[in-house]
DNA sequence: TATGAATGAGGCTTCATTCAT
DNA sequence: GATGAATGAAGCCTCATTCAT
């Protein structure tokens, strides 16, 4: 159910989704609906967290894996992202929130921000071995925006390349960084 | 006039613009404002197209100014962004656009495909000193790709310093390709 | 059980109140409330009738116990007027409800009705020893009245004083008729 | 229009009146009715002062008319407040709100509480040429609250004669107490 | 009997747009 | 051209009531 209304969201927007977009992409009516969620803002809240939780088991973790390599790492991590962010609909869920929820309900920009802070954390872990702390995470915020430009991009053009793009550019990066 | 909508539009994102705002914006009365402009996906409309034209002029120009380096042009750039895309004026407005009239206006996603070609156009010829045509493009895209992700992460994180950051690697890259 | 439907109504008013607000009163689930409650309606006019015979009881009852004098069972009545109408439990429900069941559910009135006629009644027995049945009846009515004014004042100011005033004036009003 | 209006929330109450019933007594839509005022309970605000400033007018500045005797201008407020009260419907705007708008909407106790002071400050003065201050607004009091009663009654049995019945016994009580 | 879920109707409010002056 | 007023449609949410288990 979550699912379902994160795709809505995702591509309606938050002010552009209405709740009987949101019950019927549920099979239910409106007052239905709101037996299970009491507002929109929060279910937007639920399906935030919840995304949020899928990805930090599905994305997130490949980071600690340390079976691999942090090249490998970084491969699969491209892979599930192109994957995850294309699926449903083109786009990724935080970005779309980020901008048209910011006004008129803006304490829904926390669960964005801690999205962001625990993908950058992740990408952070594989700099850790070739570059200081400072330094990895000021790289691995840096690489969660190109993703997000990405995002952005596929979503205007319909073309989902520039997110693997940005994934070889990252892999370059981290091995001359490691020949370094 | 559409420098005051353009405001309103990026801060509040389409669906979350009403006329109401837009025509206290211009110090009108609604009534009033309709006698300009006939309807709020036709004024949205102008307004992209003249943020386009704009930006044209003060940013996309600056590529064609052969009197100074690639470097040159390319720093430059960077902080004409910064300083356009930060400040409460235009800027920006196309990824906000691009996101929520998706739906319910996709005729709208024409100017911002327009708008993102030419800027990838400007930075091509950055390029084409180095590369061939169609790396250019392709670096080109990217860097587009890359700033809008930095907008995006400046916009949610409220730190405009992304967007700096995107320009020194932009430069890097372009050097360490002249080297090459 | 219903005296806490009573209590509902009583600060809610017929409109103000949810099957919601008294299904948890009585610590029922919505569903299992109309296991036991037809209607809101039916609800209410169970409740009213039941107050009825309440008072009936514990008040009304007092002007029927001739080993007492008028004045004092006058006195008892004003006592446990003051008590039942202000405490959080039953009474000055009929007022509540005669003001805004009106429209929309005048069948309600008839019970509200009975209880006012049953109530002045009672007064028009203590009246009885020295006024003719006519005027009795009268000053019985007067002194319905002047006890639903009182509680609706109290209502407004928060100030139980206003019921204590009324039956000191009825006190004296009986003594100087008897004197005459 | 907000004569019109205090007549519907009068007839239903606060809860009981729909945005609709008050649009259409005004012979609006009920999006055109926005025009005018902006949320119900604001309205019902307006209401409440605008028929406060009415009543100041033709009722309460009767006490001040120094022309007549005490007797006589009482005798007036009477018959003004039966014609008032009983016109448009039977019932008193401000019993009817204090009723059922005191939950959901505490803060419109305030203009009710105002009235009921100026209406009682009114007899108080009718009584100063023969109680101190303290006894004639307490008389004032009670008989605002006799009146109020009178109302209710007189709603609840479709009678309007329980408000003259107050406004003679008042007459009594005032010549009582000039004689002693 | 008890209850979680479902729902049609309706309530308050806002919106983009139109119209009369 | 300017503006106060008007409005149909739609949006969020609540309510009394019913149903399946």
């Amino acid at each position: 159910m979550l699912l379902r209304c994160a795709n809505v969201f995702k591509r309606l927007g938050y002010h552009g989704t209405t709740m009987d977009a949101l019950s019927s992409a549920c099979g239910l009516t409106k007052a239905s609906f709101y037996h299970h969620y009491s507002s929109k803002e929060a279910l937007l809240h639920d399906v935030l967290v919840w995304t949020h939780a899928c990805l930090s088991q599905s994305l997130f973790a490949v980071a600690d894996d340390t079976t691999k390599s942090p090249r490998e790492r970084l491969e699969i991590m491209g892979r599930r992202a192109a994957k995850l962010f294309l699926n449903d609909s083109i786009g990724c869920l935080m970005a779309v929130i980020s901008i048209d929820a910011a006004y008129g309900a803006p304490e829904l920009m926390e669960p964005v921000r801690n999205f962001m802070d625990d993908w950058a954390a992740a990408f952070a872990k594989l700099y850790s071995a070739t570059s200081n702390e400072i330094d990895s995470l000021r790289l691995a915020r840096q690489l969660v925006g190109d993703y997000e430009g990405a995002i952005l991009m596929a979503r205007i053009y319909a073309d989902p390349n520039y997110i693997d793009v940005v994934t070889s550019r990252a892999l370059t990066q981290l091995e001359d960084q490691s020949v370094v």
